[in-house]
DNA sequence: CTGTGTGAAGGCTTTCACAGCC
DNA sequence: GGCTGTGAAAGCCTTCACACAG
């Protein structure tokens, strides 16, 4: 383990994990930088630079032991803990994730709670308790919650960032089509699908 | 305009055009590279290198002229609006983004179909048409249809990726939780949100 | 001989500094 | 004076080359 991972590496190590869960179970008990690399879509030399982050975990002429290399990356991604989520913003896509809910699951994350401004737009293909903004600030201290998804409108999500820093939220993954403004230490990964599109469409003449 | 495009620059180019979108429609006729930067969330350098890339806009002393700033985005990221879309894979994720489809719709995509191994799936609060992947050839021939959407499970996301690029598909936004095998010319984004939870939970201690 | 670990080199992106125009 | 455009410098990330362990 070192001191400090750069970001992207972080990114690699998740996508690292999630390729041994989805390949890894069976086959032998060790995986090669080349192999692994190929499923994940890296050059061998990267993968190798990038595990490095988590120690010394390969064998030289062997390869990767799969159930070692796991357990190594878990610990430095600090995936043990399985975290507690809320989801903010139960219009289009807000409940359209609630209603992914079981794929999150799958992933080893629980949407504990969604709020909106008007929670009575529950529907009842929806498991997902959701409930009005002024319950927030009670359930994220009572679960300990420390991550949100917002999926509010681009006009309000600044305001309802706001709120969930008030609240002691570390980490936002923002749907909304908005920088959101935060102070250093707050963790946000944006999401735009549009801009996806978009950024794909150039690249076809 | 110049020669070639980096694809972080693309991304942001398009972010721009956005964040003009959002805001830019009150206020005076003129943006400084200063105010713009900070909506972006990037430094104003960055922001001034990245319009270089659109041919001189800005006017020193001035700023960027708001309308002549979108329409040269416009044209260097190509007609990249409304452009037709499919979606493949019904289950969990692909009925939330198909109930997604007004959010889409008002940032310039159509999602034209979507194809289902077992179509009957429809849902009646979905008003995209379900078809199934064998009428998927003929649709995409018929309405000229470019990129898709990919929403299968990650054991059959190679496998769908495969159709799609003998169908002529060019650009696919993969949803799988696999790096898809193309070959050079195809444009592939991933979004796994199972990997943007999980990296964002390692930035909180 | 096979395949990892890693310093060094290379390449790409961002930031700086300042020249140039309004 | 204000703000853009851009070559040069800095920083970061990836790739190479090869030492070294099994």
């Amino acid at each position: 383990m070192k001191e400090f991972i750069p970001r992207k590496t972080v990114y690699r190590l998740s996508l690292y994990n999630r390729c041994l869960e989805h390949f890894g179970q069976n086959g032998s008990g060790t995986v090669s930088s080349e192999t692994l690399a190929k499923i994940a879509g890296v050059k061998p030399t990267q993968l190798r630079k990038d595990l490095g982050y988590c120690g010394q975990i390969g064998k030289r002429g062997l390869g990767y032991d799969v159930a070692l290399l796991r357990q190594r990356l878990a610990e430095t991604l600090g995936t043990s803990r399985l975290q507690p989520v809320v989801l903010i913003g139960t219009g289009n896509l807000g409940s359209a994730l609630l209603r992914y809910q079981e794929g999150f699951a799958k992933e080893g994350f629980e949407i504990a709670a969604a709020f909106d401004a008007l929670p009575q737009k529950r529907s009842p293909d929806i498991s997902v308790p959701i409930l009005a903004m002024t319950e927030l600030a009670g359930f994220i201290a009572a679960r300990g919650v420390k991550m949100a998804i917002l999926c509010v409108p681009g006009t309000s999500a600044q305001e309802a960032c706001n709120v969930l820093l008030q609240n002691g939220i570390q980490a936002i993954l923002n749907f909304a089509p908005v920088i959101l403004q935060t102070p250093a230490g707050v963790a946000v990964n944006n999401v735009n699908l549009a801009i996806e599109l978009e950024n794909l469409s150039y690249f076809i003449q």
